[in-house]
DNA sequence: ATTATCTATAGATCTATAGATAATGC
DNA sequence: ATTATCTATAGATCTATAGATAATGC
């Protein structure tokens, strides 16, 4: 039954891929340790070689969710040097992203549930929010002397936008708050 | 140990205004039945009596808490009708708001957690989010003539704002987003 | 010899229900 | 007679641990 090392480190971080995306789609206290080591393959006995704690896989799990939103961010604005921030918006503002839970932005997602997590779990969203903020600073930097502020109020906006268009049953109204962020986020860049 | 009809409807009250702090503390699947109607000096036993499931106490603990946000809201304008917004933006763009998750904005304290509930509790949300853009469209009716996607980039940015102050652990950090928030608001009404 | 994973389980907790109790409401 | 609340419990699930197993790594 025991796997070679290569293969263990393997498992493990299938484990980390596996819970960034059920995290992101059941909550934190949504989905049990038994169900997300069944979809990395495994059983929930092997899950205490691997990770320290429920709260252990958490906080990795947070670090990889937001490296990968991140990743998205910067590839959006490399596919589209002209208008970065039009090309993040266009995809993060989507009604696309707002049925897409397990695979968007852990920010929105998790935002609420992290709040009440510990600091490990704090730590790797912080981490990530620095980098999206360094993202979005690069797009504006030539339109704005203290990009860092704007930079965070263009953040706030957009999570803020998606989080509400989830929490919404009327399309409609989702649709709308996502369109009025979109707005907000070319407003706040030209100003 | 039956009590009279009107200390029952009393009880059936406190339990959801209970419910409505305890859930936003430590969110829908963090709190159980045992101890939210110990907070409202019951037992669990008494609670089917009073609600059909635990979902149906938290659609209603969420109306009752985005009401609440809302009369919140209402007052300080009221307070300040010289500067509403300002208003509105100083308690609610606040470290004292940051730490009160049990009292505060409901969208920032389960957000994430209701777009993984039911109709019901995302209807309660959706009313309170429509309440909460009437009051903003009355303090910005005067500047603008499109003021309802005006007044949800403002929620947005300010929900935004709050959740992302309660993820990171640099209270530094924390205070930036809030300001930033606050200066994008007073922006987007001039604008 | 070590160890990654497995099966099995302890002990706690969760939602929901059943039946008893005692006070209300007719 | 009705019923709001209580105690007790069913049945499921949760995190974490224990011991067995079988393959790796020395």
């Amino acid at each position: 039954m025991r796997v070679s090392r290569i293969q263990a480190e393997q498992n493990r971080q299938t484990v980390i891929d596996v819970a960034s995306r059920l995290f992101r789609e059941h909550g934190f206290d949504g989905i049990g340790l038994k169900d997300l080591m069944k979809g990395a393959g495994l059983t929930q006995g092997a899950f205490y070689k691997q990770f320290a704690s429920k709260e252990d896989l958490a906080a990795q799990a947070s670090k990889r969710a937001m490296e990968s939103a991140a990743h998205r961010w910067a590839a959006a604005t490399a596919a589209n040097p002209g208008d970065p921030l039009g090309a993040v918006a266009a995809f993060y503002l989507s009604m696309d992203h707002r049925e897409e839970r397990m695979d968007g932005c852990p920010v929105a997602a998790l935002g609420s549930d992290a709040a009440r997590q510990g600091t490990d779990v704090k730590a790797s969203f912080e981490a990530g929010i620095r980098e999206h903020l360094e993202i979005i600073g690069r797009m504006i930097a030539a339109t704005d002397g203290e990009p860092n502020s704007k930079a965070m109020a263009i953040l706030s906006t957009m999570v803020g936008a998606l989080m509400i268009s989830r929490v919404v049953n009327d399309p409609h109204l989702a649709q709308a708050f996502l369109d009025s962020a979109t707005e907000q986020v070319r407003d706040a860049v030209t100003a």
